[in-house]
RNA sequence: GGGCCCGUGGCUCAGACUGGUCAGAGCGCCCGGCUGAUAACCGGGAGGUCGGGGGUUCAAGUCCCCCCGGGCCCA
């Protein structure tokens, strides 16, 4: 037998969450469901490692969190063994530039005279520092992750893992050394990848001038160029012209300057030239070759061994007619436009600038200059030799550095890369084979970008990171590449405790071509390797757990913000493919970001961030969860205290449920459900719909439509039973009639307990709470968390019966709204209800849920029929049909209303006395007129019943009532009542 | 310059993949009611040419095209 106790009445979530937390902390709840899990089919959900920049997470972060919790909870209750362990990006530029802050260093140097030992200890503390915050932060908001054992990207046992991979990949032959132009901080003295770059681009001001370069062999003929960089200058060695356009030779003064025919007049416009004179016109490829003289070369030493090589390139994907002259300066050391066109021509590589961006001594006249301080001598230099056409200044979007904003250059440097190139093709494939929700994640944006793919640069000229496991022997060049400690071991002798820098630098051994030494190649990795191998690293594959990865790949479920289709998603896809021929994960949810109250992205710096204790402040950690739970997934979410409010209103409704429904089912026995052949109409409708719901929230839940599943909880709990069958529950529970009672019990008690492990889904510290509190018996698991999810039984599912109820609905609110136009209150029973319709079903519900439409429309008689046409009826029309209410008052509605006033009003004073319902009972002494005395006794039955009273007295004298009475005069329909009240001892 | 998403009553948002009971919900506002869920709850009302225009169709927030506005990504 079941037992319910009553659920504390007041909604308190700032007093219960904390508790609940702690108890799940102390009583190792996650733990021991874990292990009670242990054995069944496993659902594997990967955590896409949030970077530990700061100690206090981004509300979106937590939003993030509580998505993947709410469908690790779901997974659970389904019955599933989860791996649930969150991850940690622990690596990178953003936590070694946090830490030279905090050290005052200001470049490299400073870190290598601090000790790289010391820098890289302190960047794990600073991770690890802020990981344990976040990790705090995130169990606030009830995140269920197995926070005891994350996988961390710094740990020896995941970087074995990652080097593992890198192995595996050169061992295909795709990993090579080659050399680039590529994005370089010259503070940070590193290379950046494409994707870094794009993260921030700065408005700039910078100069922007037209160059002539005189052509070889003429005296006045001039290649005009364009140019914001005057410092890639030095690195020219050729111009590209377009194939395909028109080109003009113009006399301007003495000179006569080649360009685009459809950049002539901008130039001319920006130079401030009126006079000029097109003296010639051509097609772009006819310049093909043309040799022509470097402006500088006296003063750039590289300069003087390239004298033969400048000339005229063609190419139809870099030259636009949208800016510049027509004719591009092409320095293949320092574009990559330019490199790729110049690989095509057999063009030198220039590229005189060091790793702190200053020129080097090939640059002659300006080497040891920063290259963008030398952009002012450069222009001057130019105009003395009489090569500036015009100088002026713009202001453009320049990449800078994501770390310190440094403004980045390209430099030509020897970098290690993966081929990706000829992997285009498997890759569009392989990620095809994902579930992608929403479907155009994956569809459109993750295909357009696959399609630009490029080979990846995996070094970096860093300390804090997985070292590159390249050793190389430095007199003949043999390369290794290691893929375990164990592998050092063997050939070094080196047992290392930690496999950073710089211990794992000092590991060398003997040369197995030549004998030379075997150095490690000092390079760390790209950040988004770490990541990407997270799908085996995060469980120590290929040297440990070997089985687990067998049956775990690929993973179940990931899901991330839609900035991370470049990001995560990728680099999982891109080390899916490389090592294992195949994507690494079944579905993908895409979540969007979350926007303040305005519509603008969130940002510290913005000042306009809730951090999220600031949340919890205000309101309930469930209240929160339900707030982002209930929001498309994939739309941005904008942040509102409103809507927070809001949603925390109607989990009180939730939390009123239990309380009224405890009120009435407390120390009841409440055994197995009855037949349904032997229910209620309106209780199988409620059985139907909770059916309905477990269907829906399991079908969604499972497409990761979680907004669907969320927003259905909300309206069974609220719409159904809040607003509807609690009020006919009401009457029924409370039913002289013992078996209309004891159905009625016993179905509210099964509907609550059900619906409880669905509720924590969203809500798991309320559903906790009510279920420790009211729910739990004797045997049952101490956490609402070893809760199953019940099934549904389609069995139980009667749409019929709930589009009649949606009828009914309907006909009471039709109802309602002719009482309030006729000016009749709700209280005051009716004769009558007609309803008229044509429909069937209308017809059929009239007659199924009758006793509904009596409650709740508080009429005497329901009937179907035609429209009456004599007599008093108020009237009004619902979508299938009309409803009327038969307004006569006779002494049967005159007496009934009175009856109903006096038991509200013995209500009420039962209520002040503090006496409880069904507990204590009363009895009761009125004064009052004929008709009072008339109600009384006709409704003395059910006055009696409802006030809990044994006796109720109509007396003409004062002195009949017992002295210790608490009185009160009321005013009923204009009459003048005394009602007495006195505690039965 | 290219790609993607969004634009539904005062506010916040469902509905759009699978055209046809989809013009909805909550909040706010106005009117009324209920009263052992009560610093709750219930009913009703006003309010939207579903950003604009064109097209497909017997039928279009829903599919197609163009434009406008907002956002994101890329170049």
């Amino acid at each position: 037998m079941s037992r319910v106790r009553q659920l504390t009445r007041n909604f308190d979530p700032k007093k219960y969450e904390p508790e609940i937390l702690k108890f799940w902390d102390e009583a190792r709840v996650y733990e021991r469901l874990r292990d009670a899990r242990k054995g069944s089919k496993r659902f594997h959900f990967l955590d896409g490692p949030p970077y530990p920049s700061s100690d206090m997470p981004h509300p979106g972060t937590v939003w993030n969190k509580i998505i993947k919790d709410s469908v690790i909870r779901f997974k659970r209750g389904e019955g599933y063994d989860v791996l649930d362990k969150p991850g940690w990006d622990t690596h990178g530029l953003p936590i070694e530039v946090m830490t030279e802050k905090a050290l005052g260093f200001t470049s490299k140097k400073d870190i290598e005279n601090y000790g790289i030992d010391k820098f890289v200890l302190k960047c794990k503390e600073l991770a690890t520092k802020n990981l344990k915050s976040m990790t705090g932060h995130f169990k606030e908001f009830a995140v269920s992750m197995d926070w005891d054992r994350p996988y961390r990207t710094f740990e020896n046992e995941y970087i074995e893992s990652a080097w593992w991979g890198v192995k595996k990949i050169w061992e295909s032959g795709r990993l090579y050394e080659g050399e680039r132009p590529v994005h370089w901080c010259p503070r940070c003295e590193t290379v950046l990848s494409d994707y870094e770059v794009s993260e921030s681009y700065k408005d700039l001001m910078d100069p922007s001038i037209y160059v002539k370069f005189r052509v070889r062999g003429s005296e006045n003929e001039y290649l005009l160029i364009w140019t914001t960089t005057p410092w890639t200058l030095p690195g020219n060695v050729a111009v590209m012209v377009h194939p395909n356009e028109k080109y003009v030779k113009v006399r301007v003064g003495r000179d006569l300057l080649i360009l685009a025919k459809a950049r002539l007049e901008a130039v001319m416009k920006d130079a401030g030239i009126e006079k000029y004179e097109i003296v010639e016109e051509f097609e772009g490829r006819t310049l093909e070759g043309l040799k022509y003289e470097h402006p500088l070369e006296d003063l750039v030493s590289v300069q003087q061994r390239l004298k033969d090589e400048h000339r005229v390139v063609l190419s139809e994907e870099y030259v636009t007619m949208e800016e510049g002259s027509g004719c591009v300066h092409s320095a293949p050391g320092h574009g990559k436009e330019d490199f790729e066109v110049g690989m095509r021509y057999g063009l030198p590589v220039v590229s005189p600038v060091d790793e702190r961006g200053r020129f080097t001594e090939d640059a002659g006249k300006y080497a040891g200059l920063q290259v963008r301080e030398a952009n002012n001598i450069i222009i001057e230099d130019l105009d003395e030799r009489g090569a500036l056409f015009h100088r002026g200044t713009v202001i453009h979007k320049y990449p800078v550095c994501w770390r310190c904003d440094t403004p980045l250059i390209i430099r030509t440097t020897k970098q290690w890369f993966v081929k990706l190139t000829d992997l285009r093709e498997k890759l569009l494939e392989e990620s095809g084979r994902a579930k992608w929700v929403p479907k155009w994640g994956g569809e459109r944006r993750f295909r357009d970008w696959l399609l630009g793919l490029e080979d990846w640069i995996i070094s970096r000229q860093r300390y804090w990171g997985i070292p590159l496991p390249i050793w190389r022997c430095e007199s003949c060049g043999h390369v290794e590449v290691i893929g375990s400690a164990k592998e050092i071991e063997e050939k070094a002798g080196a047992k290392l405790e930690d496999l950073h820098r710089p211990w794992v630098d000092g590991v060398t051994w003997k040369c197995p071509e030549c004998g030379g030494e075997m150095r490690r190649v000092p390079d760390i990795m790209d950040v988004w390797y770490d990541s990407g191998v997270s799908f085996f690293a995060s469980v120590g594959y290929p040297h440990r757990n070997r089985e687990v990865f067998q049956e775990i790949f690929p993973v179940d479920f990931i899901t991330e913000g839609h900035d991370q289709i470049r990001g995560w998603f990728f680099s999982l896809l891109r080390m899916g493919t490389l090592l294992f021929n195949q994507v690494p994960y079944r579905s993908v949810l895409m979540h969007g970001f979350m926007l303040d109250e305005k519509g603008r992205e969130m940002h510290k710096r913005l000042g306009n961030y809730v951090p999220p204790p600031e949340i919890l402040k205000n309101v309930a950690r469930d209240t929160f969860r339900f707030f982002v739970l209930t929001k498309v997934p994939w739309q941005d979410l904008r942040f509102s205290w409103k809507g927070l409010k809001e949603m925390e209103r109607r989990l009180s409704v939730i939390w009123n449920v239990y309380v009224f429904a405890t009120t009435y089912l407390r120390d009841r026995e409440l055994g197995q459900l009855p037949p349904k052949e032997e229910l209620d109409p309106v209780n199988r409708w409620v059985l139907s719909r909770l059916h309905s719901m477990m269907k829906r929230v399991r079908e969604s839940m499972n497409e990761y439509h979680l907004h669907v599943a969320s927003n259905e909880i909300l309206s069974f709990l609220i719409d159904d039973l809040s607003h509807l069958y609690l009020r006919v529950a009401r009457k029924k529970l409370r039913s002289k009639d013992r078996s209309v009672a004891d159905q009625w019990g016993k179905v509210l008690f099964h509907v609550l307990r059900e619906t409880l492990p669905y509720l924590s889904i969203f809500a798991p510290l309320m559903s906790e709470k009510i279920y420790l509190e009211s729910f739990r018996g004797e045997n049952d698991p101490d956490s609402v968390n070893f809760l199953l999810l019940k099934d549904p039984d389609d069995g139980m599912i009667d749409p019929e019966l709930e589009d009649m109820m949606r009828h009914i609905r309907s006909i009471i609110s039709a109802s309602g709204f002719a009482r309030s136009n006729a000016g009749i209150r709700k209280r005051q029973p009716l004769r009558e209800l007609v309803v008229v319709t044509e429909n069937d079903m209308v017809r059929r519900a009239v007659e199924v849920f009758k006793d509904v439409l009596v409650t709740e429309a508080n009429v005497r008689e329901v009937r179907l029929g035609e429209a009456p046409t004599d007599g008093k009826w108020a009237h009004a029309d619902f979508s299938e049909g009309s409803v009327f209410l038969n307004l006569e008052m006779g002494d049967e509605e005159i007496l009934g209303g009175l009856a109903r006033e006096l038991t509200r009003r013995i209500q009420l004073m039962r209520k002040e006395l503090g006496l409880t319902i069904g507990l204590e009972r009363i009895e009761v002494y009125v004064q009052g007129d004929e008709d009072v005395k008339r109600a009384l006794e006709r409704y003395y039955d059910e006055i009696a019943w409802d006030s809990d009273a044994n006796v109720i007295k109509f007396i003409s004298n004062e002195r009949e009532v017992p002295g210790s009475s608490f009185g009160k005069e009321w005013e009923v329909d204009g009459r003048r009542v005394f009602i007495w009240v006195k505690k039965v001892e």
